[in-house]
DNA sequence: ACTCGGTCCTGAAGGC
DNA sequence: TGCCTTCAGGACCGAG
């Protein structure tokens, strides 16, 4: 689900509610996502503080000063949503089991997979309908030790993206240009709906193959991908349907599309006459003007 | 070394 | 109504 802009919108959402907060209670309810949940994660959480949270392409990381960084990965329909349990009506008709009142916590909706209850009696809730998310937890000086992230390419929004280094990364691919712009070694956060988006922007084919794109188109692509992701997440990120922010809102970037969904709809630009068309591209959705883009 | 298709998982939507 | 197929924002893995 989460493209970069999604996953920002989250970070975004998340930061004041988490940071400089102590972890009391850590509660999952199944062993794995995607992957095995690492055993001990309960006990390295607990007690904690959250130092830090911030975004490397796709992931989320939380510095804890313990040293120790929980990474997550919200896969295609992992959410994160903050709720403030001071605020919950106590459930007064609840019967009293043998007069004990253990502090159990039980996933309040389907796919509530994680719980993380904080000192302020704000929680946040890990829910993924699809289990294609990830969450990790280790120590190390240098971030980008993790496996998840030792292969990343460069963050899009910072000056270690360039026209220059897209161009030196993609001039000896055989590939497709789409396929080669979702790809996270090449450059971290783009998904399938950026990509699409991206590419109409900058007039250029999902079709293009790598090698054949030159320095000028490189640098009309690097500007798209910081135009469009720019805007992307000062609208929040996009809702088609697993994306909420932390408080339940919707993105409204969707509202922009210019291809992504827009299947048999008239192309954006004035002067097009055509539609948009939708195609099958190495097992993904790609959404294209076959009139705007050569 | 590089590229591509299959695969994991659940649920929504559409055709018949 | 119900059953079946297709599709979905990701990315690892193994075959070629």
């Amino acid at each position: 689900m989460p493209e970069l802009p999604e996953v920002e919108t989250v970070c975004r959402g998340l930061r004041p509610h988490v940071v400089g907060n102590r972890i009391l209670r850590y509660h999952q309810f199944r062993e794995n996502l995607r992957w095995q949940i690492p055993f001990g994660i309960k006990d390295k959480l607990e007690g904690s503080i959250i130092e830090e949270l911030n975004r490397r392409g796709k992931f989320l990381l939380f510095k804890l000063n313990t040293g120790n960084i929980l990474i997550m990965h919200l896969g295609m329909s992992g959410r994160i949503l903050v709720s403030d349990t001071s605020k919950e009506k106590k459930d007064s008709k609840k019967p009293k089991e043998m007069g004990v009142f253990f502090h159990t916590v039980k996933p309040t909706g389907p796919h509530d997979h994680i719980i993380i209850d904080f000192s302020d009696q704000k929680r946040i809730t890990y829910n993924d309908v699809r289990r294609f998310g990830a969450i990790d937890i280790f120590k190390s000086e240098i971030i980008s030790s993790h496996q998840w992230l030792s292969k990343l390419g460069p963050e899009p929004l910072t000056n270690h993206f360039s026209s220059e280094v897209l161009k030196s990364s993609i001039k000896n691919k055989k590939s497709y240009i789409k396929t080669a712009l979702m790809d996270q070694k090449l450059l971290a956060g783009l998904g399938n709906i950026y990509a699409c988006e991206i590419l109409w922007e900058s007039r250029i084919s999902p079709f293009r193959l790598c090698l054949k794109i030159d320095n000028f188109e490189c640098e009309v692509l690097a500007n798209s991908i910081r135009e469009i992701l720019r805007k992307a997440i000062e609208a929040g990120g996009s809702s088609l349907r697993d994306f909420k922010k932390v408080g339940g809102d919707l993105g409204y970037f969707q509202n922009s599309f210019s291809v992504y969904s827009r299947e048999g709809i008239k192309c954006k630009r004035d002067e097009c006459g055509s539609s948009v068309q939708r195609v099958n591209q190495s097992g993904r959705s790609t959404f294209f003007c076959s009139e705007c883009q050569k």
